[in-house]
Formats: structure tokens, C-alpha cells, sequence
DNA sequence: AACGCATATATAAAATACTTATATATATTT
DNA sequence: AAATATATATAAGTATTTTATATATGCGTT
């Protein structure tokens, strides 16, 4: 609902804590997890799934297994050993920018900001 | 350093706060305050900052006023009273956006996520 | 039996937001 | 004299996401 601007980069490295902590996932399993655990308010669409995974893929940071069921084709993803690493820096990343975002947005630091001067 | 694409969406609530915080800046002031507050981690850089400024000028949520300091002309922004709820809106999103990164992040969900099914 | 909804992957066009590069100009420090 | 800091501004390029569209099966309901 709320326009999620704010998304733009954070993709990536939430898909790759996902495969991190579950072994293999498929795509459309990861769009309902991405809602799920953030109680639907991050809606991981298809349109930018996919070419994130396709991406990860020719990277070498995923690899792909194909198998049928119940008559649908289904695509698991899991990190090889370079994603592993991979996911490790970027969900890194993640998180040193959001604890800098917590103390952006701590109330009225600009008391200190002022005092500072 | 860092390649932050994970800024995106979220430096005009940042602007926003901080002129919350504020009363009036001026757009450099602006730039080194976030340099400052995120101890060099996050760079709002001008060709970013002043697009965002002018759009939040032409939607009258700041006002400006001009002086000439040092023989320098200098721009001061502060928040109309339609500003100060945009800024409430905004910096609530973000904040909310924020917490639902740390569920994403938090070390081992994906153990409550096997365990749910 | 038909309809809608959930499951499943995929791509292209459009929108958006930022980075990089460039321009201009004064003041201060080395 | 040169480099750095101060101060605002815009345009071109890039990257990432949203929206729209395509295809196809399974299941539940009326």
C-alpha cells in the first residue's frame, strides 16, 4: 500500500538472508516469506524477483534445480560456497545501514547535533 | 565507499527529519549534518539534495528565504505547517519501513519460519 | 461446468531516484 | 599561489523497481 520507494537496493540482500536460513527456496516461495515474516508490508513483486535470481545465478551465486510438482515446474535456489560470501557482505551492508538510519531517526538528536557545535 | 543503492527513497524523510529537528537549514548545513550524524556513512550529494529541496519547495512544504552571509549567498529552508505533517508522514514510514528491516535481518528467523508451517 | 483464486515462472516497458559530471563563485588556510 | 571549504545548481547517465502482460495447472465453490 504505503509507496515503498524505500525498498529500492534492500532486495537483494533480504532474498539472500532467505536462502541463507533456509537452505534452498524456489521463487514464488520466496515472495510469500518476504510477506509473511514482514507482515505484509514488503510485497516482493515477480517483475523484481526473477531477474534478481536470474542475476544471482550468472553471478555464480546461486545454483538451480529444476523439479516437478504436482505438474508445475518449480526452480530451488541455493548459495553456492562465492554466495555464501556473498550474502554475508550484503546482509552486512543491510544492517549497518539500518542501525544508521536508527540513529537518524533517534528523536530530537538534533539537541546533540546542536550541542555539538 | 559503500555502493549505497540502499539509500534510495530514504533521504527525503532524512531531509525531512532533520528539518523537523531544525527550525531552518540551508542545503550545505543539510549535507554536513548527514555526514556528521552518520559518522561519514551516508553522502548527500547536491545533485541529489537540491532536486529533492526544489521539489519540496514547489509542493509547499518548505518555504525559503535568502540571505547573504560572508558575501555568500545562503538559502534557508524551513517547514510549512502542510511540511510538518508531509515530514510526520514521511518519518513515520521510514521508521516503520526500518523495524520491519530488523525482523528481516534478525538472526535466524528462518528457524520461527520452519517452525510456523 | 464455470468461475475465481492460489500456485508457478518469465519478460518488457515505464517510472523513479540517485550518481556522476559539470558549472559558477567567494573565503580561508597552507 | 594553490588547495580546500563554502554555497547553489542542472543535465546526462545508470540502476532498480513497478506495472503490465503472457502462459499454465490445481483446487474449491456455487
Amino acid at each position: 500500500m504505503a509507496s515503498n520507494d524505500l525498498l529500492k537496493g534492500t532486495l537483494k540482500p533480504i532474498i539472500l538472508k532467505l536462502l541463507t536460513e533456509n537452505k534452498r527456496m524456489y521463487g514464488y516461495e520466496i515472495t510469500q516469506s518476504v510477506k509473511e515474516l514482514s507482515k505484509g508490508k514488503i510485497e516482493l513483486t515477480f517483475g523484481a524477483l526473477y531477474p534478481i535470481l536470474h542475476k544471482l545465478e550468472q553471478d555464480g551465486a546461486v545454483i538451480t534445480e529444476s523439479e516437478i510438482i504436482n505438474n508445475r515446474n518449480r526452480i530451488y535456489y541455493s548459495l553456492t560456497e562465492t554466495g555464501k560470501n556473498t550474502a554475508k557482505e550484503k546482509i552486512a551492508e543491510l544492517e549497518e545501514f539500518v542501525n544508521t538510519l536508527r540513529i537518524l531517526l533517534k528523536p530530537n538528536y538534533g539537541l546533540e547535533y546542536v550541542l555539538a557545535r
